[in-house]
DNA sequence: AAAAAGTTGGTGTT
DNA sequence: AACACCAACTTTTT
């Protein structure tokens, strides 16, 4: 250990933002005791066992809370961040927590004699928690402590304060209200401070993600795209060079089943992990606009999308229970069936519609799929065929995802099971037609579900209406190569049409009980009365109660 | 109170 | 490819 004289040692504690440009945190670690010779940088990492640790039970292998694409993802990421700190003469101290990463960060400000503790902050429940141990024991301790907001455009604490005190619900108002972000960071380094002594810490090499003892991963796809911050600015440079598709980008436009060339940047899971600044990208599309006559605007153009994650992230700090059904002010209270063969049908990319298989095994695999292809996979589990929890789906997609984010994950499943943001549970994505228009042959299919490689393309969406004879002489026996359809589409979505007017009838008696006439005793007993007639009655109930307003 | 808007539906016609 | 139409949701704007 070094003498405990003055301290004159910053440490830089990694969670997201796993990057060295605009990196406000980072920043400002290496300018503490800026000039002296006894400067010192600790830049940290904690590998998190509850985050890691493998777990035999789960679906596909990986711990219980990250596939191994993730995994893999993340690991590259700390190969890529340590090998860019050490060209600026520092490293990445990579730790391991035995149990809790707050006690790791806690026992090496004391055993490092750190002055100054800079983190980015982050707005999710778990990190909330963990990052006020860390913050009480800093001050307590008489570390200074220094947290800015460089994960998203704007801070979203700032965002709710100037609504009144409560989250825009509505993109326009988030909108409206946001305004401009801040330039990001642009500094050039030539050098950090050194690292100081570290003690008798023991400082992990990067691990390979088949150290960390998933099983047999050898079957696994390996996902086209490499982690980390060189990698992220390469792609980003890559797409903002076609300032055209730049200046042009529909987010509604895109082919979700485009995948050797994805319609969109494919730069999600570098804003996930902070390898690539969203306040940087943000800049760079401006410059790009800049240079052009015309571009599209948000919602629907590259910086919508950005401001998409934002708004997601705002909402979900300023609403209790963002994550869940029950509790939740802005989620639709919705009797969700339970049917686990359902739900392990949908997960494992076994229902028997290609289009909807294919994505979920494009999920497994690579970890990443088109946002139009999210959407089929979710309205079908959902409100569009199976009426199954959207808290199920929202785990397998937290899990596999490798751009999976907390905000903007559960934000996008209340979205699309008509929960909330959107309501019009009468448009439902059809698991035949939808992906047909983009790809009438099928490749999409085809190289997902190689069974069913040789399917005519007649039937390739619909194989369970190919003739026999056809299965046959394709080798895909509908029922035993293949499965059978577990829904019938038509029916499916019929009824689930039916059972979310009912819902919402119900949310709405229930929602205005201040207001008599709707919370008249005569209309809940018709409601609740005959099962058979209770959509209809309510439904016309309302619209009489309406008029009669 | 009424109209318009809402990132990305499906089907059928021209 | 563009348009009308379907059947209809909630929220915001006028």
């Amino acid at each position: 250990m070094e003498a405990a004289t003055a301290a004159t040692a910053a440490m830089v504690w990694f969670r997201k933002g796993l990057r060295v440009h605009d990196n406000p945190a980072l920043d400002a670690a290496r300018r503490y005791g800026a000039g002296a010779a006894s400067a010192r940088l600790y830049p940290v990492f904690v590998l998190d066992p509850r985050y890691l640790r493998p777990d035999p039970a789960a679906a596909s292998p990986g711990s219980a809370r990250a596939g191994v694409a993730r995994v893999r993802f993340l690991l590259e990421s700390l190969g890529d961040l340590d090998a860019r700190l050490r060209r600026l003469g520092s490293r990445l101290l990579l730790l391991r927590a035995r149990d809790d990463v707050a006690d790791t960060i806690c026992a090496a400000l004391k055993d490092w004699n750190i002055g100054k503790l800079c983190f980015e902050s982050d707005t999710e429940p778990y990190a909330l928690a963990r990052d006020k141990k860390v913050t009480d024991f800093a001050m307590a301790s008489g570390i200074e402590v220094f947290t800015p907001v460089s994960h998203t455009l704007f801070d979203p604490a700032e965002i709710i304060k100037k609504n009144g005190g409560r989250p825009p619900l509505t993109y326009r108002s988030f909108v409206s209200i946001a305004g401009e972000p801040p330039e990001p960071v642009m500094e050039e380094y030539s050098g950090f401070p050194g690292v100081g002594d570290t003690g008798e810490y023991e400082l992990l090499p990067v691990p390979t993600v088949d150290e960390l003892g998933y099983g047999d991963i050898s079957q696994e796809e390996i996902p086209p795209c490499r982690g980390g911050e060189t990698e992220a600015l390469r792609r980003m440079k890559e797409s903002l060079q076609n300032k055209e598709w730049v200046a042009k980008f529909e987010k509604p436009k895109g082919d979700p089943s485009a995948f050797l060339k994805p319609a969109t940047t494919a730069l999600s899971p570098y804003l996930k992990f902070g390898c690539l600044s969203s306040r940087y990208f943000y800049h760079c599309i401006q410059v790009v606009y800049k240079s052009v006559k015309n571009h599209t605007k948000p919602p629907v153009s590259l910086t919508g999308q950005l401001l998409w994650r934002d708004f997601f992230y705002t909402v979900s700090y300023g609403i209790p229970n963002f994550d869940r059904m029950k509790g939740n002010k802005i989620c639709k209270q919705i009797p969700w069936s339970e049917s686990e063969e359902l739900f392990v049908a949908w997960r494992d990319g076994q229902t028997g519609y290609p289009w909807i298989d294919a994505i979920m095994i494009q999920l497994r695999k690579w970890g990443w799929m088109h946002h139009l292809a999210r959407h089929s996979v979710a309205c079908f589990l959902t409100r569009g065929d199976m009426f199954i929890h959207w808290e199920k789906g929202r785990d397998v997609f937290e899990r596999l995802l490798i751009d999976s984010d907390w905000a903007i994950n559960n934000g996008n499943w209340l979205w699309l099971s008509c929960s909330s943001f959107f309501y019009q549970y009468h448009r439902i994505y059809s698991p035949i037609t939808f992906g047909k228009k983009y790809d009438p042959n099928g490749n999409y299919i085809r190289h997902f579900i190689p069974v069913l490689k040789d399917m005519p393309k007649e039937y390739i969406y619909e194989p369970w209406t190919a003739p026999l004879s056809i299965q046959k002489k394709v080798k895909c026996i509908v029922g035993k190569d293949y499965p059978k359809p577990v829904v019938d589409h038509e029916t499916a979505s019929k009824d689930c049409r039916k059972r979310m007017g009912e819902a919402y009838a119900l949310s709405r008696l229930g929602a205005n009980p201040t207001k008599g006439k709707t919370s008249n005793p005569l209309r809940r007993k018709t409601s609740h009365g005959d099962k058979a007639t209770s959509e209809a009655s309510s439904a016309k109930l309302l619209k009489w109660s309406n008029q009669d307003e």
